[in-house]
DNA sequence: CTAGGGTTAG
């Protein structure tokens, strides 16, 4: 269920991005955020309590049992206090006992509820009723315990409960919890005379969680009524699982419809703009969510600060990290990954010591962002200090990232040897992503041997990804093995691999432009390419000639200058030169990493154009500015 | 006298 599956830092754009996406009708203010209720906080509770026993009423159990049910709407509350007072009533009636089972489902130890249950109710003459089965329900759902959840969901149908929606639901959920779809469907279907919009609901999250996004599509459109969760479920679930501009269009859709979203809305719908690099669209979630007054709290914070770093916008992170009041392990780890993905490694790592000062335990994705910070910036030693902090201080066993992380130091900077230690020593069986990194490290280094080798297990392993047969070819380039450069591209011709095709994304004036190589789509395609022409003029002026060794096509020089001419990224940056004013900063995002030729090249036109140029790659941010970029060459 | 469903990081 938990299958590691090799990620890269941003997901593929789904191919069509709608245009009409970053369109909206500006809805008045009317549509606000809906009030939490009012809840007394537990040092008010026990302020009551106190005032219970001092004015001589702690005999008198219906007063401790409505501070019991205080007590349980509130998950911080530590259980002890709350069973301490439930022990304290003499006779607890079944109101009291609910309120308990609650308490014990809210804490860290669910299946306590269960306990109670069975040694308070089930011995007693007490009767459950209802209201005990939701939340010993719920106790079951938060444990993921199945076996318990279906022994309860016996003692329900024996004693007559089905028939309650709440119950039903409770069911419903707990199955999906449990990720037994097929039984939240039967219990579902079972209950179609009483169902309410939560039904449909539980339903509907159990489709998504389990990728059905066709079938949550269908019931989402079948639903009798749809309130926010309603929809907040259904975004949630496309952005979940890639579908991010069904996601954004989902929202509009919404929108139109005058539902009044929430913060889970607007947490889902900034999940879908940081991972497609939409900054306006961003911008536009961060200005809405400031006019509906949503406080800023740490999730939605999070949230925003992780859309900026996304979207290259990483000063903008840093400044809403500062200003925020509430801040939890996902804010911190959030941030700290911004900084990784920007190759600010030395704040990345400073940041992490401020989080452990704070008090709080990294969390294994807390040491993702810190080694891809060391990876990132080539910081050699604090890799190699942290990867051991993590195992030996705090006991995470390093998962496959992890490892690529310190292959990718450790190779990078010469380390061959004690990369290759590395994986040797893993207890897990080494990803085909592993010895891609290592390969890698293998061209840089001239390390032709262990490069033949690699490569040719990487062939073995993942015949179809094109990466290692070009990785291996530029190899043997490296060693002028020129016959063995040609036997590898006829093999990779041979074996009709997938070649992942790169585009460039730039947004402009309200709309998503996206280039492929060569692309003459665009309907300013004839700009475009004389502002390539002017590009070529001016950059040659600057000194510069091109790079053609990372071009593997069996063509002549002149042609292979065509194509690098035409890079997704090139025909981007010519058509932001266009459409933005002079001096505006130019933002791309593409899916694959890019290419030395293509990163020289944006060098020199941050300096000829006098432009700030930043490129999300399949890797990191390059902020081009002045002829130099934030990468230092080193990626 | 009590209740349920949706939210973010690699």
């Amino acid at each position: 269920m938990f299958a590691y599956k090799p990620k890269s830092l941003f997901p593929s754009l789904p191919k069509h991005i709608s245009n009409s996406l970053l369109s909206h009708s500006s809805s008045s203010s009317s549509s606000l955020v809906s009030a939490l209720p009012p809840r007394p906080s537990l040092r008010q509770t026990k302020q009551a309590h106190a005032h219970i026993i001092v004015s001589g009423h702690a005999a008198y159990s219906p007063l401790l049992s409505h501070l019991l049910c205080l007590l349980s709407l509130s998950p911080t509350t530590p259980f002890h206090y709350s069973l301490s007072l439930y022990h304290s009533i003499k006779y607890p009636s079944v109101f009291a006992t609910n309120n308990m089972i609650r308490c014990f489902a809210k804490s860290d130890s669910p299946l306590l509820s269960l306990l109670l249950f069975s040694s308070s109710i089930l011995r007693s003459c007490v009767k459950p009723n209802n209201h005990t089965f939701t939340f010993l329900l719920q106790a079951c759902s938060r444990a993921m315990a199945l076996t318990e959840g279906a022994q309860v969901h016996a003692v329900v149908v024996k004693l007559g409960f089905g028939g309650y929606v709440f119950v039903s639901n409770a069911l419903i959920h707990l199955y999906c919890s449990c990720s037994r779809i097929e039984c939240s469907k039967r219990v579902f279907e079972e209950n179609v005379s009483s169902r309410d919009v939560v039904t449909w609901n539980s339903m509907l999250t159990a489709f998504v969680r389990d990728e059905q996004i066709g079938v949550a599509e269908k019931l989402f459109e079948e639903m009798p009524a749809r309130d926010v969760i309603s929809w907040s479920t259904m975004i949630s679930g496309y952005v979940q699982n890639g579908r991010l501009e069904q996601g954004l269009a989902c929202f509009k859709r919404m929108r139109e419809e005058g539902i009044r979203m929430n913060e889970a809305t607007l947490v889902s719908v900034l999940s879908a703009s940081a991972q497609l690099g939409l900054l306006e669209h961003g911008r536009l979630v961060h200005s809405l969510a400031e006019s509906l007054n949503f406080p800023l709290t740490a999730c939605l914070g999070t949230a925003l600060i992780d859309m900026y770093a996304k979207c290259g916008c990483i000063e903008q992170s840093k400044l809403l990290f500062k200003n925020m009041t509430q801040r939890d392990i996902w804010t911190w780890n959030v941030m700290i990954c911004g900084l990784a993905s920007h190759g600010l490694g030395k704040e990345a790592l400073a940041l992490f010591d401020r989080f452990v000062d704070e008090g709080f335990r990294p969390a294994n994705v807390t040491f993702i962002g810190v080694l891809g910070a060391c990876s990132r910036a080539g910081l050699v030693t604090e890799g190699r200090h942290h990867f051991k902090l993590m195992t030996e201080k705090y006991g995470i066993l390093p998962e496959m990232e992890h490892y690529g992380c310190m292959v990718d130091i450790l190779g990078r900077a010469g380390f061959v040897d004690e990369a290759v230690e590395l994986i040797e020593k893993m207890t897990v069986s080494p990803d085909p992503v592993l010895w891609a990194t290592l390969l890698g490290a293998c061209k840089i280094h001239g390390s032709i041997e262990l490069g033949e080798k690699i490569g040719n297990k990487l062939l073995e392993l993942d015949p179809t990804h094109d990466g290692h047969y070009v990785q291996l070819a530029n190899i043997y380039a490296k060693a002028r093995k020129w016959e063995d450069v040609v036997r590898v591209r006829r093999l990779m011709a041979e074996q009709n691999t997938n070649k992942a095709a790169g585009w460039s994304l730039i947004e402009a004036q309200g709309k998503v432009h996206k280039f492929v190589a060569g692309d003459r789509e665009h309907e300013r395609s004839l700009e475009i390419h004389k502002m390539l022409e002017t590009i070529g003029t001016r950059i040659a002026e600057a000194g510069y000639s091109p790079n053609v060794t990372s071009v593997l096509h069996d063509i002549g020089e002149e042609e292979k200058e065509n194509v690098i001419k035409e890079h997704s990224e090139r025909l981007a940056m010519a058509f932001g030169l266009l459409v933005t004013e002079a001096g505006e900063c130019i933002r791309i995002m593409k899916n694959l990493r890019v290419c030395e030729d293509c990163h020289e090249v944006s060098k020199i036109i941050s300096k000829v154009f006098e432009r700030e140029i930043i490129v999300r790659d399949g890797s990191r941010f390059h902020h081009f500015k002045d002829g130099k970029c934030s990468c230092l060459d080193y990626w």
